[in-house]
DNA sequence: GGATTTGCCTAAAGGTATTAGGCGAGAGCA
DNA sequence: TGCTCTCGCCTAATACCTTTAGGCAAATCC
């Protein structure tokens, strides 16, 4: 009887990846069982229930969402950075539906504060230092970009954009240009 | 046996009530036969089934929001009426959580075709006729005010905002300038 | 007033979540 | 080599939600 070595690690990335294939809401750990063909309460073992397993998938895509995004902008500056920020956010997005949906999940405030989460802000707050914005006004930005990006690829993600003209790339760039003219507008310099 | 008296209405309603009350995921049949003092198979003359009860929810909730901006933006243009429709959308969602999380429910083409959808986008484009834009960009700018705004209220209730300053509503209302401020440059006039 | 329709009910089957407890295989030790 | 213990997955069982089939009684219609 060979086992298949279930740890939290494992269980965590084929429900990411269960996640992309058939919806965050439908990653159940019925389903992830079947997957590693074992039956259900052997999971119980790993993950302290459902939940816990939403939780895990969402910390895991937050995390390699960052990684992302951190590379992308990583040597660039100004409307460059704060390009190369919006479409590693809205690859992202579009190659792993269902992580993304998991990166979504609210997180009760402990879990949050240390979760990758922070390191969102953090890039954010790095693009944005090119645009010479003081406080309060760099908060209001960044909750501003995280809003266009998350509201622009949940739209589009939900078909949204799907059956009119123009197609969904030239409004983002549009959007993006937008948002560097009103930074540019905003700095103190 | 007095009968309750369920009707799809009465039992969209309810179902309504029920999201804003422990969120939209937890609405379901069983609950809103409690709700009603019946038993769970009772609803299935009502219902289609629970997808169904779901679908009627989101639609409720995307015509009262409809309502609730057209009655805002009413007599207004300009900064004007971008700021009254953008306060509508986010105090809907503040006061009725759950039905907004139903009005973002994913719509088949069909039924999104025909449902209250549209008269938001119509609503977008008429507040968009003041600042003067050509197509595509008032196509751009609907899309940018969609996602601003679906992102914005997104992250404030998932208690993005909760724990920094400045508050959300500052934010929100520099937001609201910044696109205001976007849309009279873009303008050819 | 009798037939029909309507509206809620019981019965039953299937899926998911979760807990409790069992059993066998491999690790450690003599 | 043989004993014990632990670990990892299993069966059993409970509870809740969804959905279909079929029954019964009250309301409605002629």
């Amino acid at each position: 009887m060979d086992r298949p070595g279930l740890t939290p690690e494992r269980l965590t990335r084929a429900g990411a990846e269960l996640a992309d294939e058939v919806g965050f809401d439908q990653v159940t750990v019925s389903a992830l069982a079947r997957r590693f063909d074992v039956k259900v309460p052997s999971l119980y073992s790993h993950l302290k229930n459902s939940q816990d397993l939403r939780i895990r998938i969402a910390l895991f895509a937050l995390n390699e969402l960052a990684d992302r995004v951190a590379d992308a902008v990583a040597g660039r500056a100004g409307r460059d950075a704060l390009a190369a920020f919006a479409d590693a956010y809205r690859d992202y997005a579009r190659e792993h539906p269902g992580r993304y949906a998991a990166a979504r999940l609210r997180l009760d405030p402990e879990t949050a504060a240390a979760s990758p989460g922070v390191r969102h802000a953090q890039m954010a707050r790095a693009i944005l230092r090119g645009y010479g914005l003081d406080e309060p006004d760099a908060t209001h930005a960044v909750r501003m970009l995280g809003s266009v990006f998350h509201g622009y690829v949940s739209l589009e993600l939900a078909g949204g954009f799907e059956h009119s003209a123009p197609n969904a790339l030239e409004s983002w760039e549009w959007i993006v240009d937008s948002l560097d003219a009103v930074l540019r507008n905003r700095s103190t310099r």
